[in-house]
DNA sequence: ATGAAAGCGCTAACAA
DNA sequence: TTGTTAGCGCTTTCAT
């Protein structure tokens, strides 16, 4: 029908067609009329006027593989076959091609829920974000679209704000759509939600942020090494006195940290009252600017501080700007990310870069491995950060 | 299980649930043999000791409604009609409550998919986006999500990269997994892609960008009237030879600020000369520092530049500075939608804040609104848009 | 107020 | 190589 040969046959097949498309009206008027109102509502009556024959047929629903099958003039099954790569090959190839062009002709496309109802699996996965306006994860969404959309997965993102019940509310959302496994961005230390995924026995892949056990995979920057760097270069700078806004306590990311902090200036003989750790109540720019108002009011002045994270950094200069300090003069600030827009800060942020991206292919990676294999070992990954120098640290005057 | 109350009662029905479980295995490993090897692969056969009994039993798989029904001792239909808040009126509220508390104590959840099939509607709407990582987008998506969550809506989320290609590709994907519609950001003035969805019958709603026709409905800043704010704005500063750094070709909002800006300027009685307008080769950074070159190269030299967005304009001051001139002092630049990090840029950008988050709510609305009646013709909202004025303008010197 | 039964679109074991 | 058949989990008409 493509190459449009005109011959006997070719005629047959085409009034076939017309023939089917009256048929399904039909069906659509009369025996189904079991439909509920909702189809009939969404139905769009597309009129096509078809060459002399004049006729009007009206394309009142999605093509089935039925529909496919019988203006291939082949059983479902069979069309079924057909159109599946992976199974078309024990059919001829002439009725493979027949079927192709039936499907090509009606615009068919797979109804994958169906299939998922029969398969048991939706070809969908979950991803459960705190904050979707933190420059942090869009990044992270595209490597795990990246990793995962050429194997014919799609995947469900939700907010969840940080808010246990948002959480709650969207992770069961995505269980009934039964996704195959769920990326978690959101983990906390102690986390009831993951504590049902375990119990559900749902594929879960945690990312960015572990949990207090070792229940699952879990991929992340080696943040222990990046803050290791950081204060290797504040130090060797010059400063000696260094404080720490670190993260909202109960995220792994903010006691990490944190205690890599700790560790690492001590190893370099600084005492723990030349390097204070103060929790800001967020990952957020207010919670930077708040901390570090309580470092600029402390006895003891830092002339640098490693943030919790790029936010916090930010919050943090513009606490110092607004007390009429400077920059890196008065206080040298590095942050934790290198989130977007970073170098395009005033002064350009000195920060820890974590691969985000690969974060999320290796991620997603590790859940596709895990739904096909639940019962392998946890892995934990670590990838490699790398201190990027810019102009917010300067030796202290 | 749950609640270790001891009485006859209690124990009966808990006789009844081990019943039910072991049969649920029985069934798994004999009868349920016709699964295929991935459904036992998923399976978890978690051990329950249970009390004094001593009887282990596998949880193998998501409980259904039939199970349900069992453990409550009533028909499937029963327990569906039981567990759908619109039915359940139909039923004897002791019945209810014993499905309910059924439901409860197999942690029962509903399967969207399966539901879908019968309804014909996935709950679930598709949202075209050509890059999760500007900054524009997330609040549109997170509008989005917020309008559509509470009404048990989600949200499948796929990039386009701009790439023609992967958003047919993704488009497909969407179509396949049966989304009741789509809101589309990536439109172009002539895009195959939504000429496909309208011949299918696809609900959608374009947002931010349009395209030529009045095919879809559409929500989007107003921006005829940003780009008079922010011209009147450098005008009224002084300035008289004024470029405009233009967003790609074929898409709507570069097309309609551009026509903005030369109707402006032509009502301040700015000449065409002294009003240049040079197309950036992509919404970008990089787009944006190109296209200040060629401004800057230019014999009139221009004393202020409207970008056609705030990452056009962000490099149009990187490229400013690396010519070792100001910004505000030697070229003022305006931005456009405000996104997030423009009020931390150096200088601090000012720009035309477009309401993005509003943008999403009201897209999903008008979505929602479309899928229930596809029929009515297609609204246009354009949202009002505010100048901020900040740092990065000031009189010509 | 509840049960019986059919069917949404697809797949896969079995049969021919 | 292709057809037959059953059933995934759910809803919904019809019957009781």
């Amino acid at each position: 029908m493509l190459d449009r040969q005109v011959d006997a046959a070719h005629m047959a097949v085409e009034r076939h067609h017309e023939v089917m498309l009256e048929h399904l009206c039909f069906a659509e008027d009369g025996a189904g009329a079991c439909r509920d109102a909702r189809a009939v509502l969404r139905r769009r009556d597309i009129a096509h006027r078809h060459g002399a024959a004049d006729i009007v047929c009206h394309v009142s629903r999605r093509p089935t593989v039925s529909d496919v099958a019988e203006l291939a003039g082949v059983h479902r099954s069979t069309a079924a076959r057909a159109l599946n790569p992976t199974t078309s090959g024990l059919l001829k190839r002439e009725t493979v091609a027949r079927v192709l062009e039936a499907a090509q002709r009606l615009q068919y496309t797979p109804n994958t829920i169906a299939r998922g109802l029969r398969t048991n699996r939706s070809s969908t996965i979950g991803a459960l974000i705190p904050d979707l306006t933190n420059p942090l994860f869009p990044p992270i969404l595209r490597g795990i679209e990246e990793a995962i959309m050429p194997l014919g997965y799609t995947a469900l993102i939700v907010n969840t704000d940080n808010d246990p019940e948002r959480e709650t509310a969207n992770f069961h959302a995505l269980l009934a759509r039964q996704v195959d496994g769920l990326i978690v961005a959101t983990a906390r230390q102690h986390d009831p939600m993951l504590d049902e995924a375990q119990r559900r026995g749902v594929a879960v892949v945690l990312v960015n942020r572990g949990t207090g056990s070792r229940t699952f995979p879990l991929v992340a920057g080696d943040d222990r090494e990046g803050v290791r760097d950081a204060v290797a270069h504040l130090v060797g700078l010059g400063h000696r006195h260094i404080a720490h806004l670190a993260g909202p306590s109960g995220v792994s990311t903010a006691a990490v940290r944190a205690s890599a902090f700790r560790e690492a200036v001590a190893e370099h003989g600084l005492a723990p009252e030349a390097t204070p750790v103060v929790e800001c109540h967020g990952y957020t720019e207010q919670g930077g600017a708040d901390a570090m108002q309580q470092v600029m009011d402390a006895r003891q002045g830092a002339t640098a501080v490693l943030a919790g994270n790029d936010l916090i950094a930010l919050g943090a200069m513009r606490a110092v700007q607004a007390r009429e300090l400077r920059c890196p003069q008065d206080v040298s600030v590095v942050g934790f990310n290198d989130m977007r827009f970073a170098d395009a800060l005033s002064p350009a942020l000195t920060t820890v870069r974590v691969p985000h991206r690969l974060l999320g292919i290796e991620a997603a990676r590790l859940l596709l491995e895990r739904i096909d294999a639940p019962d392998t070992p946890p892995k934990t990954l670590l990838l490699q950060c790398e201190l990027v120098v810019r102009d917010s640290t300067a030796p202290p005057t």
